[in-house]
RNA sequence: GCUCCCUUCGUCUAGCGGUCCAGGACGCCGCCCUCUCAAGGCGGAAACACGAGUUCGAUUCUCGUAGGGAGCGCCA
C-alpha cells in the first residue's frame, strides 16, 4: 500500500486553543499543490469557475502546482457530458492544470482499502443501523430542538445483523474541539461534541464524499484546499479524518459563493450561470476571466488585470469573506474594454466563431478585424457584434419602416444621388476619402452633414443606427454601397410616384 | 431547532485606531463633443446595519441585537 503522503508547506492548521499558528508565506513556496474538484452533475457554473480560477492562480503565484480531480462517486448523478463541459469551460477559460483529470471512480480500491485500515486501527467500526432507526433518532433530536446526529448506537460493538450489509462509520473524537485557521476566514473552531460519526463507506462499500476528498488529498499532496464555503461545516470532520489517519491536514481556504444580481442564490432564473452560456452570449474569456477574480478580491484600485499581473498580484488570503453579487453591467463593461484592447485579429478569431454559429459566412465582407476595430466601442458583446454587422456580409433586407420614412424621403433624392456620383469616381476606398466625399457634397449643397448621412445610412445598412458614415462606407466596400445608393434612389423615386 | 459563517455607496471594492464630514470602479444623473447609436471628456448624487463597551479617539478592536447565508445525508 502506497504510503499517505504528508506535505506541510506552512503551520499546521489545526491548533490547541492556545498559540496562534499564524499561516505565512503562501507565496514562494515551490511545492504548494492545489486542487479544483468539482462533480461532473452539471455545466460549470460561475461560482465554480471563480473557485478554479482562485486554485488556478494561488497555484501558479505560488509557482505550484494546480491539479483537477473529477468527483463523480455519485454514480447516479455524474455524466461524461458534465464532464466534458467542465474541461471545455476550463480550455476556455485557460486554466490548465498540471495534473490530472484524476477519476475517483477509478479509485475505488484505494479507498476501500484505507477504509478497511481504519477499521483495523479500531479509527472506525460497523454499523447495522436501519435507515428506519437513523430515521426516527433524527426525528426525535429535531423534536428536542437538537441538531439530529448519530447516537453511537454500534459504535462500542454491535451484533451483525442477519441479512444486512453494515456501513462503515468513523469513530469521531467524543470530545475537545477542532480548530483551524482558515485563509480566508481566520480562525474557526468547532466542539467535537457538534460532530458525530459519519458513514465513510456504504453497504456496498462505496465511499463517501468526506472520506474520499480525505483519501485523494492525502494521495495527491494536496497543501492547499481551496473550495467554496459550503464546506466550512464539513472541515473538522475531515480534520479529524486526517488526524486519524496519522497525517497532518492541509490549509483550507473557503471562498464565498456568488450571488445572483439580486442577492439571491445564483441560479437559472439570472441567466446565465453556465460559463460556456457566457462564450454563446458573446463574451470573450479574458472579460469573464477578470470580472470573476475581481469579485471578491482584489488589489488597490486596479481594475484591469493581465493575466501575468494577476499571477503576481494574487494571493488567496486576501480574498474577501462576503458573497458577492454577479453583476452583469460591470461584465459588459470589462468585456468592451477586451474587445478594444485585446489584439484585433485575437478578437476576431472568437467573433468568426459567432458569425458561423449565426450562419453568417465572415467571408462575404469586410476583414474581421477591420470590423472589430469599428465596432467595437458600439457593442457590449460579440454577439451583438456579429447581430449588427450582417448587413455589412448579407445582402440588404427590407428598409426599417420607420427609418425609411423618415430618411428616404424626396428631399434626399438630389443629395444622395450626387454623394453617389462622387463615391463612384473615388479610386481609392478608404475612410479619410470617404469622409471627404461626403462632407464636401454637404458643403457644397450648404446643408449639415446629417442631412446626407442619414439618408445614406438608411441606403446602406437598411437602418438610421450604424458607425460613422465613413466607417459605413468603408466596411460596406465600394460595390455594395453603390449598389445600395442606387436601390434607394429607386425607392425614393417609387415613393414620389405614388404620391 | 441546533452549529458555523457573513454585514462600507444600487453593485464590486479600498480602508488593516487618528491620514475618512470614507477613496476607486460599474451603473445612474447632468453638461460637452457629435452625421445616428455608441465611445470619449468634464461634473454630480450615492455607503461605514443597529446598540453597548474598550480607548484621548472608532469604519477599523470586543460583546450583544437585527438581517442574511451555509451545514446538520448511506449528495458532493
Amino acid at each position: 500500500m502506497p504510503p499517505l503522503r504528508r506535505r506541510l508547506f506552512f503551520g499546521p492548521p489545526t491548533a490547541p486553543a492556545s498559540g496562534l499558528p499564524v499561516p505565512h508565506a503562501v507565496r514562494g513556496h515551490e511545492d504548494m499543490r492545489t486542487r479544483f474538484a468539482p462533480s461532473p452533475t452539471g455545466f460549470l457554473h460561475v461560482g465554480g469557475a471563480r473557485t478554479a480560477l482562485f486554485c488556478y492562480l494561488q497555484a501558479r503565484a505560488a509557482k505550484g502546482v494546480f491539479i483537477l480531480r473529477i468527483e463523480d462517486t455519485d454514480l447516479e448523478r455524474s455524466t461524461p457530458e458534465s464532464v466534458q463541459a467542465i474541461l471545455d469551460g476550463m480550455a476556455w477559460l485557460g486554466l490548465d492544470y498540471d495534473e490530472g483529470p484524476y477519476y475517483q471512480t477509478q479509485r475505488f480500491d484505494r479507498y476501500a482499502e484505507v477504509a478497511g485500515q481504519l477499521l483495523d486501527e479500531g479509527r472506525a467500526y460497523r454499523c447495522w443501523c436501519s435507515k428506519e432507526r437513523i430515521e426516527a433518532l433524527r426525528e426525535e433530536q429535531m423534536k428536542l430542538g437538537q441538531k439530529p446526529r448519530y447516537d453511537g448506537h454500534c459504535r462500542d460493538g454491535a451484533e451483525p445483523v442477519a441479512g444486512v450489509k453494515p456501513v462503515v462509520r468513523f469513530r469521531n473524537p467524543l470530545d475537545g474541539e477542532v480548530v483551524f485557521d482558515d485563509l480566508v476566514r481566520g480562525r474557526i473552531s468547532i466542539s467535537n461534541t457538534e460532530l458525530d460519526d459519519l458513514v465513510i463507506a456504504r453497504p456496498d462499500g462505496s465511499p463517501t464524499y468526506n472520506f474520499t476528498v480525505v483519501v485523494d488529498d492525502l494521495d495527491m499532496g494536496v497543501n492547499l484546499v481551496i473550495r467554496g464555503d459550503d464546506h466550512i461545516n464539513n472541515t473538522p470532520r475531515q480534520i479529524n479524518i486526517y488526524c486519524a489517519l496519522g497525517a497532518e491536514p492541509p490549509a483550507f481556504a473557503h471562498v464565498p459563493m456568488i450571488l445572483g444580481s439580486d442577492g439571491a442564490r445564483l441560479s437559472k432564473r439570472h441567466g446565465a450561470v453556465s460559463v460556456l452560456q457566457y462564450r454563446e452570449d458573446g463574451y470573450l474569456p479574458e472579460a469573464l476571466f477578470n470580472y470573476l477574480v475581481r469579485l471578491g478580491w482584489s488589489h488597490g484600485d486596479q481594475e484591469i488585470f493581465s493575466r501575468a499581473e494577476m499571477i503576481e498580484y494574487f494571493d488567496i488570503r486576501d480574498v474577501n469573506r462576503k458573497a458577492a453579487a454577479f453583476d452583469t453591467d460591470k461584465l459588459d463593461w470589462l468585456n468592451q474594454h477586451y474587445m478594444r484592447s485585446l489584439p484585433p485579429g485575437e478578437v476576431a478569431r472568437h467573433l468568426r466563431w459567432h458569425f458561423k454559429r449565426m450562419g453568417i459566412d465572415p467571408d462575404q465582407g469586410p476583414p474581421l478585424e477591420d470590423l472589430v476595430g469599428v465596432q467595437a466601442d458600439r457593442v457590449k458583446t460579440l454577439k451583438e457584434m456579429a447581430e449588427q454587422s450582417r448587413v455589412f456580409y448579407e445582402e440588404l433586407g427590407d428598409y426599417d419602416e420607420g427609418s425609411a420614412k423618415k430618411h428616404l424621403r424626396p428631399v434626399a433624392e438630389e443629395p444622395l444621388r450626387a454623394v453617389g456620383n462622387r463615391l463612384a469616381d473615388l479610386l481609392v476606398w478608404d475612410p479619410g476619402r470617404l469622409n471627404e466625399a461626403v462632407r464636401i457634397t454637404a458643403e457644397e449643397r450648404g446643408i449639415g452633414m446629417g442631412k446626407i448621412a442619414q439618408p445614406l445610412r438608411v441606403a446602406l445598412t437598411g437602418a438610421a443606427v450604424s458607425p460613422s458614415i465613413d466607417k459605413t462606407l468603408w466596411l460596406a466596400g465600394r460595390e455594395r454601397s453603390l449598389e445600395r445608393i442606387s436601390r434607394a434612389l429607386a425607392f425614393i423615386a417609387a415613393r414620389a410616384a405614388a404620391m
